[in-house]
DNA sequence: CTAGGGTTAG
């Protein structure tokens, strides 16, 4: 309210207009206008041309011919420079012109509200003689665009006349900022509804996550017989889409299907997208061949809904096809293509991505920069993450989040410190998701000090919600540490009651310790929590196994096959030129088998120079159970180094991922082999990455 | 396209 204490004065003697005389006033004007416009209609068609294309100088040297321009002209011109973000010139006509009438008025406004300006908008609210009923409308979208919603109810209640339009406004901008209680009241008060007034309620619901609402909406729609339009349908087809209301959505498509209706692009995508996210991906795809027309957002849909089947080939096929037909990928489609170079760990294809955005001029786009971060770190490469990063013009959370998760998977602990500084600085605020990346980048670093210090931060900010996940990493922490009893205790005072994956975190650490006696605590609760755990049964057969107690690493092994737990067979993969080179242990496949056998033989025999001795424990127990009589040298990350050492050049980065933990001995072999072969290895296994390089490794040998 | 209210991809 301190921005405008002179509100409740003014809004009185503004509210003593009749809509009567506003009627009359714009009956009169209309006359006036059309008379004006018959003298400059030449000229008023070329401007109006002009601006069409957003070509304002070219428009404003026709316009500064006319001797007297009139009012409908300057108004045109003042729009258009309030579209291209022109305020000021828009502003400085304004003031130039010798008449202004509603509609100039009403404009200006509107461009000040759309450039930001909200105290200039109700400034000139403020000074006009005759309001209509969009000028009030116009001012209360203001305040609604600007969260100011006292004054937004206050001003509507003022109107001395109110439409539907103005009364979906307010039920619009409840809805935009997630008061959905108070667009509903507002929806129920009107006098009289649009179908306007139902599809934004509709939408209103589904966006707020009610979306069962929204479709038990759309039936008492029906049932008070107003028809929807596209844009009903649309929202409703997303809302199906959100709950996988398949059912529902399949009969209401044959429904409109049957009756003969003419499906435009924006119920075509909604159904696209309903499709997709139910699973049927060809039925996504029929409704994409089977439409008139397709533009960028159609075929961003089928790019997503390819992604969204784990179809990531298929998706990065579609983003090739549509550049084919000329339809020019936007932020949107970058953002949907590189998240499946993600599902593909596919460094080279995201970079060709990349270089398609840097063409079409959208690397400075903080949408499909985000997603480039996230890409980069996710298939390996952090340094090219942190590039796009720094070099971003405007930051929003996701990208601080998408940096710091970045860093913390790939061990840079510090590195993901000094950016929530930076953060914090910049005056974003963090949501949970910056706690739990800043969380895992202390466990990843082994940092307890830095760990409890954020995990202080976090309970200390009342606005976030501290999360099992947050104590999940919490426990890690203290457990990587050695604090196993501390963290025990840790648990045992959580405010939430935890479960099986903060019992888990703490059975690896006393993994990581040989600590048997709370590992058996640990493993009893995981167990009873979740069953199913497979990695619960590994970890607690293998520390068994070390501590020698074979009696119980069978009873393990018993109770896994009675409840049929299954564990994960081991592999790894390369990815060059495009394609998956993957290996199980002890593989000879593929085609180079040969010699990637040679160049893992001949490596073994310089890493025992080097002092590597083989630790037998992991080759009878190792945590991924990769058949026993295949040698240590051969596990599946041996044999995906073998052959990137063979396959690529001399020096470069080598990439593998591994859908499990990188067991003990390969990792202080391929240490060595770093040193050896003079390469930098990246390994990603199943929680983290491992930068290998001259003999180290950034995970500080605790994973 | 001289002014106010709704829809699709992310």
């Amino acid at each position: 309210m301190a921005c405008f204490p002179a509100l409740s004065r003014s809004l009185k003697s503004i509210s003593s207009v009749s809509s009567i005389s506003l009627k009359k006033f714009s009956n009169s004007f209309m006359i006036i206008t059309n008379y004006a416009k018959m003298g400059t209609s030449s000229h008023s068609s070329t401007i109006s041309e002009y601006l069409r294309n957003d070509r304002l100088d070219e428009a404003r040297r026709v316009f500064d011919k006319i001797t007297s321009p009139d009012v409908y002209i300057y108004t045109m011109l003042i729009s258009g420079y309030c579209r291209n973000n022109k305020t000021n010139e828009a502003l400085n006509l304004f003031y130039r012109m010798p008449t202004r009438d509603v509609v100039s008025w009403n404009s200006m406004i509107k461009g000040c509200l759309d450039n930001g300006d909200l105290n200039k908008a109700y400034d000139l609210f403020n000074q006009m003689s005759e309001r209509s009923v969009v000028s009030w409308t116009t001012m209360v979208n203001g305040f609604l665009q600007f969260g100011r919603f006292e004054l937004a109810e206050e001003l509507f209640e003022c109107m001395p006349s109110r439409d539907i339009a103005a009364w979906n406004s307010m039920v619009l901008g409840y809805c935009r900022s997630g008061r959905i209680k108070d667009a509903f009241n507002m929806f129920k008060r009107m006098p009289s509804k649009d179908v306007i007034s139902w599809t934004m309620m509709i939408g209103g619901l589904d966006q707020c996550g009610k979306s069962d609402e929204a479709l038990s909406l759309f039936r008492d729609m029906r049932g008070v017989g107003v028809d929807p339009t596209s844009s009903t349908l649309s929202s409703v087809f997303t809302a199906c889409a959100n709950i996988s209301a398949l059912e529902r959505g399949v009969q209401l498509h044959g429904h409109l299907f049957k009756s003969g209706y003419v499906f435009d692009a924006f119920i075509s995508t909604s159904l696209m997208t309903f499709y997709a996210k139910c699973k049927q991906i060809e039925s996504c795809l029929k409704v994409f061949q089977e439409n008139l027309v397709s533009n960028v957002v159609m075929w961003t849909a089928l790019v997503t809904g390819y992604g969204l089947n784990g179809m990531h080939e298929e998706a990065l096929d579609v983003f090739k096809n549509m550049m084919k037909e000329g339809i020019v990928p936007n932020q949107s489609t970058f953002v949907s293509a590189l998240n499946s170079c993600c599902g593909l760990e596919a460094l080279d294809r995201g970079k060709e991505i990349h270089t398609k955005a840097i063409k079409l001029g959208l690397f400075l786009d903080v949408f499909v920069d985000n997603s480039l971060i996230v890409m980069y770190s996710k298939c390996g490469n952090l340094d090219y993450g942190v590039n796009v990063f720094n070099n971003m013009n405007e930051k929003n959370l996701v990208s601080w989040n998408s940096i710091i998760v970045g860093c913390a998977q790939h061990g840079g602990g510090m590195l993901a410190l000094k950016y929530f500084d930076q953060m914090a600085q910049s005056g974003v605020q963090p949501d949970a998701i910056t706690f739990l990346g800043l969380l895992t980048a202390c466990s990843h670093s082994r940092m307890l000090d830095k760990g409890k210090y954020v995990f202080d931060l976090l309970n200390r900010d009342p606005s976030i919600e501290v999360r099992l996940e947050h104590y999940a990493s919490m426990v890690d922490i203290m457990g990587r540490s050695g604090q196993l009893k501390e963290a025990e205790e840790f648990i045992k005072n959580m405010p939430i009651k935890a479960n099986s994956m903060v019992w888990l975190a703490l059975l690896s650490a006393c993994k990581l310790y040989s600590n048997l006696e709370v590992a058996t605590k640990a493993a009893q609760y995981v167990l009873d929590l979740d069953p199913h755990d497979s990695a619960a049964y590994v970890l607690l057969s293998n520390l068994y196994a070390s501590a020698c107690r074979w009696n119980d690493v069978s009873r393990i092994r018993v109770m896994m096959k009675g409840r049929g737990i299954i564990k994960q067979r081991g592999a790894s993969w390369v990815t060059l030129k495009g394609s998956k080179h993957v290996f199980n242990s002890g593989d000879i496949s593929h085609p180079l088998s040969r010699k990637i056998y040679q160049k893992l033989d001949s490596l073994s025999g310089k890493l025992k120079e080097f002092g590597y001795v083989p630790d037998q424990r992991f080759d009878l127990h190792d945590v991924e159970n990769e058949q026993k009589e295949v040698s240590l040298f051969y596990h599946s990350e041996r044999l995906a180094i073998g052959f990137a050492l063979v396959s690529t050049v001399e020096g470069s980065t080598i990439r593998v991922m591994k859908n499990l933990r990188v067991c003990g001995d390969c990792h202080s072999a391929i240490k060595l082999m770093s040193k050896i072969v003079g390469r930098t290895i990246i390994i990603r296994d199943s929680s983290r990455f491992h930068h290998f390089k001259d003999g180290d490794c950034s995970c500080g040998n605790y994973w």
